[in-house]
DNA sequence: CCCTATGTTCCCAA
DNA sequence: CTTGGGAACATAGG
């Protein structure tokens, strides 16, 4: 489920409640999640986002990643029971962090070292047209997967890259590398203002999606075509279609989004 | 029963 | 090596 926005809306309710607070206790629910000891007595020192990763930094090199793939979520109580579905506790003083996740995709896991991940350049820091253009030249994916490849640009998924591509005016089904240097900078500048838009508004809770505290985002009702499938299109009142594209539903419009472009 | 689902990984076929 | 398709993971909802 969280993209880009939700794991960064996570990151940034997370730092003033759990940043200089110690762990005191962490309980594994769903025995799938593997073994997470040592935890208790660390403080956190800083919550990160790679991507669609959230790292909590702990003292002495410790550092937790979470990866919430379909439905999982984190929640901050400070009171009442555990929600349905949470498969991990992590106990403050002052309150606690749970992991709620009915398809148990998530995975939580524990490293020594500074990581290693292997992903892209993160588009809130580095989305510049030339960047996209240059490692464009080397896919012949359509564009739209080669957005969601975490190897080359790591942060976007389902939801945005179909945004994305509809703001910019883009064909999903183009070949990256057919794409010219000005259709690049469309798709930088959609990028930009989608993510950062959407991040403002919490995330999209289109069906799971809650944020730190349990509440609703509000993307959800600024979406151009995600989920809008025989709507209208907002900018040439077009029909917006739903297709297959490597195995994900590709929401787009047919009639502003076509063609060799420029 | 059917289909769908904000993700990733693995296997297999061109 | 590259790309695409399908399955798998596990569960809920329409």
């Amino acid at each position: 489920m969280p993209e880009l926005p939700e794991v960064e809306t996570l990151c940034r309710q997370l730092r003033p409640v759990i940043v200089g607070a110690e762990i005191t206790q962490t309980r594994v629910i769903d025995p799938k999640l593997g073994v997470i000891e040592g935890l208790q007595g660390r403080e956190i020192r800083g919550v990160t986002r790679y991507g669609k990763t959230l790292e909590m930094e702990l003292e002495r090199g410790l550092s937790l990643l979470f990866h919430f793939r379909m439905t999982g979520r984190l929640l901050w109580q400070d009171g009442n029971g555990p929600l349905p579905h949470t498969r991990l506790v992590i106990s403050f003083s002052h309150g606690r962090i749970s992991l709620i996740d009915p398809r148990r995709f998530a995975t939580v896991t524990l490293h020594e070292k500074r990581n290693c991940l292997s992903l892209g350049s993160d588009p809130l820091a580095d989305f510049n047209p030339s960047h996209l253009w240059a490692i464009a030249q080397q896919s012949a994916l359509p564009v739209k997967s080669f957005l969601m490849d975490q190897r080359r640009i790591a942060g976007i998924g389902n939801i945005y890259a179909c945004e994305i591509l509809h703001k910019a005016q883009v064909d999903p089904w183009r070949r990256a590398d057919s794409l010219s240097y000005k259709e690049w900078e469309g798709i930088g500048e959609a990028a930009g203002k989608i993510l950062t838009r959407a991040i403002a508004c919490r995330g999209a809770s289109v069906s799971d999606w809650r944020d730190l505290f349990g509440k609703e985002g509000e993307h959800q009702n600024y979406l151009l075509v995600y989920n809008r499938e025989g709507a209208e299109c907002y900018r040439c009142g077009g029909r917006i279609e739903r297709r297959k594209l490597n195995g994900r539903g590709t929401y787009y419009c047919p009639t502003c989004q076509n063609g060799e472009g420029g």
